[in-house]
DNA sequence: TATTGTTATACTCTATAACTATA
DNA sequence: TATAGTTATAGAGTATAACAATA
């Protein structure tokens, strides 16, 4: 069979194919980056989804919250509670265009920035330690079989 | 600064060094390989958790109901829940050992067999979809690197 | 009529702590 | 005392549908 075996402190379990979906591999390496975000944000109670929000907003201000929804495939329903805590701790600003008065612009306020600046460096020594065991070439090879996995078919993606 | 833009029907988003995450593409991929499942299952009612704790209860009868939590990195405390529920669908049966009256021993019913079996080849094809844009030299690679991203440092895998 | 976002509802998942029964 | 699992609770994420305001 050459089932492939995961051992967990003394514990053999027979994964069998399982370990050949990429799916249930993605949901366990997941679990793995999500554990490694945790412990470098333990103190500052930053947690990953609003914090990539947050970064998405400084990076694009005035982006409409349903564009950032679709981006982020969160669900609009959602989005609206998010943003909303966001902005009752003074993060993030809402403002309605003239130009479409139905929709919703999003931006920054000066704390949001403050916040997303302290907490850049850190963000990105977590991927660092997200690599743990992959070497820099291996690190590099899986981030661009993700991106094409993620964005291939589904929307197109470009470097400029 | 190079930064990568996603487009999504016409939306331009700049995601700047998130596309350098492990942790944000780990997480768009599986968004993805989420959709193709419940796509492929869209009429079965069969949900990726329940269907993974099934298939490795077929793999490992008898399993402790710990053991099978610490794999999946399920809190016990759902993991509770979740075998009431594939209890109550009459697909897995718990027993209490005499050696250790403190533990659960999971294994299928036949009903839950035949749930596998049923689902098996078709949970496989999902597989393939999974892998849409990539080529079978691509995904296996990127299986090979979230294998080593997800075992490797916290627990010890092999092959036999 | 279609679109943007909100409200409401329900269920799943995550996290924690207190609890039981065994060891 | 420690371990296996349960119960309880709270919050976050996901999914859907009905709705208001605007286009």
């Amino acid at each position: 069979m050459n089932a492939p075996i995961l051992t967990i402190v003394e514990e053999r379990v027979d994964l069998g194919e399982l370990t050949r979906s990429l799916g249930f591999m993605l949901r366990l390496a997941q679990v793995r980056t999500y554990d490694q975000f945790f412990r470098a944000f333990a103190d500052a109670d930053v947690r990953p989804g609003e914090f990539t929000v947050m970064w998405i907003v400084a990076a694009n201000p005035g982006i409409r919250q349903g564009a950032l929804a679709r981006t982020l495939s969160i669900k609009p329903a959602h989005m609206t509670k998010l943003i909303e805590r966001l902005v009752r701790g003074g993060f993030v600003r809402r403002e309605v265009p003239p130009e479409d008065r139905r929709s919703v612009q999003l931006s920054l306020t000066d704390a949001g920035r403050a916040h997303v600046d302290h907490h850049r460096k850190r963000f990105l020594r977590v991927h660092a330690a997200e690599q743990a065991g992959l070497t820099g070439a291996e690190a590099d090879q899986l981030l661009k079989l993700l991106h094409k996995l993620a964005f291939e078919g589904l929307s197109h993606a470009a470097e400029h």
